[in-house]
DNA sequence: AATGAATGAGAGTTCATTCAT
DNA sequence: TATGAATGAACTCTCATTCAT
């Protein structure tokens, strides 16, 4: 991949993945047509062949790009030796972050990876599923160091956080003026007493 | 709307809208053509128009049913007599059932109603902001009940509630086995923790 | 035609015909609906096959009903015992008169006829004909009475005549505030003059 | 307009406006299809719109095409310093021949234009307006030099010449046999003494 | 005498893709 | 490295026509 291709190529490619995420992003994968891409990159339609093999590539290229680092980062988090709750906050500001950084492409992953085909899927599936259960072993921890209530569910809790921050994500997205980190504690909050040990009993009704 | 079509007219208007709704949900807005929905009819393409005006009027449709009567309900638990805590069960009861039920047209309206004309989009934000209202109402009244904290952001909640239904929502909508009523129960359990008042002081650093 | 068909089916049949030529006249023949004739007459598209065989059917109804009693009067002018000048004027008046009356149909058949099969073209062409030579027979005897000058075209001044009355039958039919009288005694003054004999010989320079 | 476009592009773009005036002409804007056009261009239909971003986009090009240097020669003649006769005989030559050089084009346009919207007619309902004023301009001078009558209605020899010219030029442009020389005479030769001064008083009965 | 419902062919248009230059 | 030109398949939508009722 390096070495075969000049340095302005590998800029041109850069450049081209964003400006794919940009527009899918917007437009969804199906409503974003070749042209929209390459007139945001500044280039004609026919030119953007010379960096995607076809529409469909710039996507897998856009969603692997878009869950890559984020997924090492939780590698980083998960294997620190901090407390569960220092890991917990660590894993939301860095999924929310992600929102404001490379914002776009997470969006597409998300949203559009169900457009690729199964065999473009499967390593991206893989790095979900590698980041889903950093978070287990993450909630696992917390049981174990009694932080966490012994009953709690932790594919649920995964799940669950990977939810809220998904949807405040979309949520940032669309307002860049929110307030990223008042968003950051304030989820973070919510979930760590959510799963905390209970008190007494209080118990919902019916 | 009642009269000047027959029933048989009706019915197979109903059918389409679940037709569309089942295609949009599968595929997205974009990706579904209206070949594709007139096959699950089992009627030929053309004939589509006759219950039709265009694509985007069947999505339009769609949406509408997707949130209606889902919004009626949140405004019967509302105003009903209970304690908040039986509110947010029974709002999540509802939230997530819907997705069972009529689901498709649910996930349709989440994902697919930006692609909306913006006119066609203005009742549904007004259904959605009042569902969202009286959900930040439910959760002022469990502050002054003294079952939430005083700090609490409701409108922060509020979303975070919606957010926490519909990604778990989507995970319903994809895979029919899971135990919807576990989910209510351990979503609820952890909204309820998570914004209720707290014991000691287990802040989290920045 | 007649005793095969009740009144009432006659009446909407010629109904039908009127609602045709006013929709052919307004959009052309392919730029106009069955839907459109349907509504004008009040009925519903698929009713209108109760009085057509088909579009292409209803188009030469129009056409035909937009000259046959055009010709006829024609025939009347041409065969009547009046000097070259009355004759000129009756047909001027009875052309442009026309488009006053059954304005639509006249310019249906002229506009739209050649989207007829050739078949159906056969019996315009011979009224149309028969129209013509009608005329260039009254010019004729204008030369043999001394009226016009001997080294007339009367093809010529036929086609001329004709091309006069319908270009300025467009122009009545789209506007009926226009002074019909003024037109048809302009109309002929100068195709009287135009055609008279000559006093000296102002031939005119290149 | 220049300077954007490849010398191909020029020239193809010329070629698809000459292309569908030729198959507006035979079949009318409604009855032709955008395949048609291509086809007789030599491309397949989806090229087409590389060239015209729609077909009425198309027929507004044929319809400008069709009368604008028409439009400029009539500016010529109107300025240029001949006596009337002169003029007249130049407008008419004019005219016809146009029927002959860009033939199809000026047909659609006088035909077809009113199936482009309202917008797009504005700038040819002023080129035409400017034809016929300078037209009725013509004729002024006409009567100010004596060589017509003064009670002669402008307006109306203006409108008349135009329609003499249109109904001819439609029989010129279907049978290109015609020795369209000796229509432009007779045609001269009607409309000069047609609006001429007469000499004693051969008054037409009513 | 008229309608509702459906159909199928064809329309205009868009678009991912290719390729010579 | 990038473009202009073209393609063909797919898409949304329209419409003349049919037919049971």
């Amino acid at each position: 991949m390096s070495g075969t291709h000049t340095d302005k190529y590998q800029q041109q490619h850069h450049h081209a993945v964003c400006a794919a995420a940009s527009v899918f992003a917007e437009k969804g994968f199906h409503g974003a047509s070749t042209k929209d891409i390459a007139e945001r990159m500044g280039i004609k339609q026919g030119s953007l062949y010379y960096y995607f093999k076809s529409k469909e590539e710039a996507l897998g290229e856009v969603c692997l790009f878009g869950i890559e680092d984020y997924v090492q980062r939780m590698d980083h988090i998960a294997k620190s030796d901090q407390p569960f709750e220092a890991k917990l906050l660590a894993t939301i500001t860095s999924h929310l972050s992600s929102y404001r950084e490379k914002n776009e492409a997470l969006k597409v992953h998300n949203d559009e990876r169900l457009y690729l085909p199964k065999e473009k899927r499967t390593k991206l599936k893989q790095l979900g599923s590698r980041y889903r259960e950093s978070l287990e072993g993450i909630f696992e921890e917390g049981i174990d160091s009694g932080a966490l209530r012994n009953s709690l569910d932790c594919h649920f809790a995964a799940q669950s956080v990977i939810g809220v921050c998904n949807s405040w994500g979309d949520i940032i997205v669309r307002d860049p003026n929110l307030d990223l980190f008042d968003i950051i504690q304030k989820c973070t909050d919510l979930l760590l007493n959510g799963f905390r040990e209970r008190r007494k009993s209080a118990r919902s009704t019916t």
